[in-house]
This record gives structure tokens, C-alpha cells and sequence, in this order.
DNA sequence: GCCGCCAACATACCATGGGTATGGAGAGAT
DNA sequence: ATCTCTCCATACCCATGGTATGTTGGCGGC
């Protein structure tokens, strides 16, 4: 049976996390204050620093639930049916979708490389989103869809690319129209890098 | 007769600047208190606040040093001699050399779309580097070189590329050949989308 | 030469905010 | 019933960005 308090407990943590994603997304990191946060999860910092060792470690968990959101909904996507490529194409769409989430690209692409430093982040991202672009082209590679080019860079530059862009999507006075020129763009590399020149239609971002 | 006065205030200025740029690529923004900059420039926080409104304007020149020399190198290369095709070769290969240097990849790439904020940092960057990248994409297109993509989009998914590689690059146990290994993949990626299939050797990093 | 002025700093202070130390209250174990 | 230990609140410390004020020395005017 489990205990009413650890309901009570895990409750407010989650509070807590969901306050700090909202804000850290509003005002960013160094512009939140930890009692904001409490205050808006309806607690004092004490509770707060009971939860966490501090504000990075707070700021890692709003990172992971952020990052764990889009991972599973790539992840579905890669591991679903289809062909490689079809997958590929759709995990693209979904992952420009995801940059359009403000939570997700300010702390997950913008801060978090700072607040963590870039070799945690690399080692964040290593299991998550760009785990799966590095996976996808290494998967499109091996089924023979695209030239071997070396993995890990290009996968670097392609996830750079992608979480560029995002910005350039979000804070565009139309979003849509340039998440799909940008889905268009990155299509058409991808369909250069092909060996076989079958015609694939990009789907929009609509 | 230019004033012995002024020669001191520009020697500390520059000094507050300089320190700022050491002690900035070394700790970051957020790692990095005045006192400490003050301290080595060898004066004190009053002198920095005669100087800089804050912090954050303190951040700014040491943003536009950093950026400013990386321009003029790439700005030179680029209304060089040879090519429009070698011109844009040749700003890649010193592009990526720039990005080795710890100072430009902390200061001007990671850290200060987080600290001027992504737009203001977008603004600086339309008249430096990405605007180089921007104008190089633009005349090799003018030039009839690669095919007619959509300029902005695609400028923005290379310097985002680039930018990311550069980090990969710089924390690589062998920053030469990886560097070397994306010049290759991104001078491939160009020659795909030119229209004359003319032989190009990529130029190495070392 | 000397006097006054103002730029170019130094010094002293304040306020915010991350972090810590301590206290208390209530649920669950014995 | 009491004891304990998690969960959280309160009070405090101190580092640091920012401000307000004091001080000095070069430079122009006489």
C-alpha cells in the first residue's frame, strides 16, 4: 500500500518541476528566482531545496521533462512501421514540431548547453533527442538509403542545423511557413544524399 | 595632441574588455563576478561601472572583440580574389578554424544568445559572421554556383551547422580531424547543390 | 604659476538571491 | 502511546551586481 505522504511528496515535487519549466521558459534561468518558483508551486524554498541539491539540479529535472516529452513521441515514431526513410522523414516533422514548443527550445536547446555546461548537455542529449538523429541516420545509412557519410558529424550538424532553426521558425512572424521552407531545405539534402532517386513528398508543417 | 588622459582611459577600457574575454571563455558569464574582472585589469569595480552601464554591456564589447576579429578575417577572405565558388571555401575552412578558438565559440556562440538574449545576439550576428554566411550563399546563387534555395532559411540551418560542429570539433581528443571530417561533409553537401559538377578539393584543416 | 573643473577612477554601501542551519509537525512503525 | 524520520517552513548567511559618494590628477583659462 502505498504511502499517502509519498503521494504527497512526489506531488510536490512534480509542482515544483512544473513550476520551473514554466518559468525558466518565461524568464529563463538566470532571470528566475527560486522563490518564484516555490511560491508559484505553492511551497517556501525549503521544500524546494528538501527536492533538490540546488538550482541546476532543478533545472536539470525541468530538463528532463522537457527533453523526455519529445523523446517519446520521436522515439514512437522511429520505432513505429515504415520504411527507414519514411520514418526518417517523419521523425524530422515531429522533431521541428517539437522546436516550435518555447518550453522545450529555450531550456533544452538554448540554456541548458550553458546552465549545464556543454559536455553534460552532450552527454543528456547522447540518450535523447539527438541520440535518435544519430541512430536515424546511422539506420538510413546501414538500410542503404543514404551515401555512408561519417555518423557522428553528420549528425551533429544536422541536429545544429535543426535546433538553429528552430529559433529562426519560432521567431518568425509566421512559423509555419518557415518550419515547412525549413522541412522543404533539409528534405531536399537528405534526398541528395540518396542513392536511389525515388520522389518523396515532404510533409508540411501544417 | 591627443590627451595623455585619454590613452590611460582607453588602456583601462581596453584592459576591462580583455579581461573580460579571459575570464569569460575561462568561467563563463554566470561563473565570472566583476570583482574578479576588475581585479585583473587592475582596478577596481568603480572604474568598470565609469566604463559599462553593467554586466551586460561589459558582455557586449567583449562579444564584439571576439566577433570583430573573426569578421575581418572572413570579411577579407571574402571580398578576396579567386572565385565566388573558392571565396566560399575559403571563408569555410577559416570559419571552422575560428570556431576553435575558445573565446569565440564560448562568448559569441553559446553563451551570448543566452546573455544579450536570442534576438538582440541575432541582430549582432546579421552584421558579422552569419551575415557573411548570408552574403556568401547569396552570391554563389547570384553567381549561378548552387541551385536557388531559399536564402535566409538555408544560411541559418549552415551557420546553426557550423556553430554546433564547432563545439563537437573543439572538445574532440583530435579538433584537427574533425574538423577537417566536417569541412569535408559540408563542402559535400555544396557540391551536391551546385549545378556544374566541377572537381573541388576540399582544403584541410591542419 | 595657480586655480577651478571635470573626467577617471576608488571606497563604502545596499539589495537581491542562492545556499544553509535549524525547528516543527504529522504520518507510519513498534 | 511514543518514537522516529520524512517533509517542509523559518530564519539566517554571504557572495555579488549595482549605486551613491568621495578623491585625485591632468588640462584649460587667467
Amino acid at each position: 500500500m502505498r504511502s499517502r505522504r509519498l503521494d504527497y511528496s512526489e506531488s510536490t515535487r512534480s509542482a515544483l518541476v512544473d513550476s520551473a519549466v514554466e518559468l525558466f521558459t518565461k524568464r529563463g534561468y538566470a532571470g528566475t528566482s527560486l522563490d518564484e518558483i516555490a511560491k508559484r508551486a505553492r511551497v517556501t524554498k525549503g521544500a524546494l531545496y528538501h527536492h533538490f541539491s540546488g538550482k541546476q539540479a532543478l533545472f536539470e529535472a525541468a530538463f528532463d521533462q522537457v527533453e523526455s516529452l519529445v523523446y517519446d513521441r520521436l522515439d514512437k515514431i522511429m520505432t513505429g512501421d515504415g520504411s527507414p526513410w519514411e520514418r526518417a522523414l517523419g521523425a524530422l516533422n515531429a522533431f521541428i514540431r517539437a522546436c516550435l514548443d518555447p518550453a522545450y527550445q529555450r531550456i533544452a536547446i538554448h540554456e541548458a548547453p550553458v546552465v549545464m555546461g556543454w559536455e553534460r548537455w552532450r552527454e543528456a542529449e547522447e540518450r535523447c533527442s539527438f541520440g535518435l538523429v544519430r541512430s536515424g541516420l546511422q539506420s538510413l545509412i546501414d538500410a542503404g538509403e543514404v551515401e555512408p557519410v561519417p555518423v557522428e558529424v553528420t549528425a551533429r550538424l544536422l541536429f545544429g542545423a535543426l535546433s538553429s532553426a528552430a529559433t529562426e521558425i519560432a521567431s518568425s512572424p509566421d512559423p509555419k511557413k518557415v518550419g515547412a521552407e525549413i522541412e522543404d531545405v533539409i528534405v531536399r539534402m537528405l534526398v541528395r544524399l540518396r542513392r536511389t532517386d525515388g520522389e518523396e513528398t515532404a510533409r508540411s508543417i501544417g
